[in-house]
DNA sequence: TATTGCACTGCACACGTGTTCAGTCCAGTC
DNA sequence: GACTGGACTGAACACGTGTGCAGTGCAATA
């Protein structure tokens, strides 16, 4: 055992196997034919000596690196870095290594994402909701083995022929089962009124998510008397919420764009303008994050399985490498009501 | 304009830019010389083809992937997570790109970590409390053109000199001052007695925090008549922080070994205890996290500057790509308190 | 002018792998 | 025994880049 040790390389595998450094790559690659009980002695040796094909040049000649890179704003946000945990994992079961690059303003330029293009990774997921379509698909679609996806296609099915995200494969998230037993529900407690609070104005799933409100509410007989204008964040929401209220009567419910800003909102309602939550107002916000079954908030909320969404956008990777020149490829994920305290 | 169009290559920038492609190297690489109209006119023409240097060529020849691998257990705990972001956007912007690998378990072996060496990432985050240093050592020191850095080795500068953490670059984190404020501040609320709700045993943040909790108690004149056992989960606080106070009078302070848990533990001692905080029982966290101002919560807690911390990281792998052969490097952040509501 | 030195640049090699292609060996068949 | 075909393997090329080295041209100096 040498003192100033490198990594150890197929060459040194071979010698140590007695075969060709070809039947080592041949041992890891199991679409080339190889001796299967040479195969196995490679792959002991290998073991033994800690080697492990180096991705670099594997990426230089088969065009795969097995990296997925994950495009998004932030990473604090919990329902993006709960998603990101489970996504991370999953990848990693099957051979994939993940990658993790912020772009946080809404412009889309190419020397932004030129550091991220240069790893060529096998797929990108663009998690970032303000990020425009139109430009996600000039920024990747050009760089021949990436295929991206555009996370955020949250609607009704009708989307899917909407001509702006063709090119992009997508996960959609059809948020209408969750918002009807919402407003189902919110029904069914006799309330009349509601306000809609909302998230980041050039956020595609605050568009998805107000339009299927404000229609499912008329659905049910609710009146959407107000609409506050916040961004997701839980500062935003409680600053706004109690300004709003202050000067005008409270609703009968308050329907918040996600989890966070309801926390805010909830905070505001309860600790300065002195509401009981739910006798003097529901609340329902969205995402399901894992802080909503904080008994302080114990947030009703639309949101969809976790583990359910990720497998989508695993599918839809594995099954675009597979096929690169298949058409738009669609998974469907809904979601549904997880009834707490706020209205019950 | 071609139909069928690749990712350009420098070949295709040296010729639009009547050069060879040993200048287009040279043009992005301000090592080597290069006439600077002419690196600038390369730039440009590069710009408008959209190239950028191949990273998996570039790695193979230079030893320089340009990967910053983290290395952690979970990416939706709050402070992971929090930390996560910022460290990306750092090493980002001064052209680093970050990879997140999971390593749940304690026990680390060689085939967990393949996958990650293949990638020959030019340095290493380990952000996993439980994976033992003689462990992450092994590991990856011998993989020569990575350098791992431990970061939770929190403790007082003597941890230094400690033996199992050397051949380590380490950030380490001075518990101190933050908890000694605490102290301060909770004797100076007229506390006697005080209650430790520790973390998961096998970490080593948990165990330096729990040494400098209990002497710093002593040190201030506060009895630690109780320890809970906990596992930095809410729901593990709460369960653990509810059983224990069925049967045991009250603490004048409860300190928890992070927030998430302080958070579990105050809504058992709200809502199911019906205890009021502050007025009959003082909480204090660690980590403040963005959390810990939801106004619900409002928790007092010791934690370091973000931004700071991750400065230190950044700064530990810049130095150790500078010089591999310095001995092993440190960087000192100190906590201190955040006073808010839960004691004051 | 001849010489020197320096600024600058292109050629060619190396990095570690996947895969094609030609070739070897051997069992089975006529 | 000659031939066929299939199982198996190694040599060699390609991938796109960084950089050592040798070489060119030009200004400054003697």
């Amino acid at each position: 055992m040498s003192d100033e040790s490198t990594t150890s390389r197929a060459k040194e595998v071979a010698a140590e196997a007695g075969v060709s450094r070809s039947a080592v790559s041949r041992a890891f690659n199991q679409k080339s034919y190889l001796d299967p009980k040479k195969r196995e002695r490679i792959l002991v040796i290998a073991k033994e000596l800690g080697y492990y094909p180096n991705m670099a040049a594997r990426a230089m000649v088969s065009n795969r690196t097995h990296l997925v890179a994950v495009v998004l704003p932030s990473l604090r946000r919990p329902w993006e870095s709960q998603e990101l945990d489970v996504l991370a994992e999953e990848l990693q079961a099957i051979g994939f290594t993940t990658l993790v690059y912020k772009i946080p303003t809404s412009d889309l330029k190419l020397d932004q994402v030129s550091h991220l293009r240069a790893y060529n990774p096998d797929s990108i997921i663009v998690n970032s909701d303000n990020l425009p379509p139109e430009g996600v698909r000039k920024m990747f679609k050009r760089s021949r083995p990436i295929y991206p996806v555009y996370a955020n296609a949250e609607t009704d099915v009708h989307r899917q022929l909407d001509d702006r995200f063709s090119g992009l494969d997508r996960p959609i998230i059809d948020q209408r089962p969750g918002i009807k037993h919402a407003m189902q529900l919110l029904a069914g407690c006799g309330c009349k009124t509601l306000t809609w609070l909302a998230g980041d104005n050039g956020s595609q799933s605050n568009q998805d998510r107000q339009k299927i409100v404000l229609s499912q509410a008329e659905e049910f007989g609710l009146n959407v008397v107000s609409t506050i204008q916040g961004d997701f964040s839980y500062d935003t929401a409680r600053e706004e919420v109690l300004a709003h209220f202050r000067s005008t009567k409270i609703t009968d419910a308050l329907f918040a764009a996600n989890d966070v800003s309801a926390f805010g909102a909830m905070d505001a309602l309860r600790n300065n303008l002195g509401h009981s939550i739910p006798q003097d107002i529901k609340v329902v916000g969205f995402d399901n994050i894992s802080q909503s079954r904080w008994k302080s908030y114990n947030l009703t909320t639309v949101g969809m399985d976790i583990n359910e969404r990720v497998r989508a956008l695993v599918r839809l990777i594995r099954n675009r490498l597979e096929d690169p020149k298949a058409p738009d490829l669609f998974e469907c994920v809904e979601t549904k009501l997880t009834v707490r305290g706020t209205a019950a």
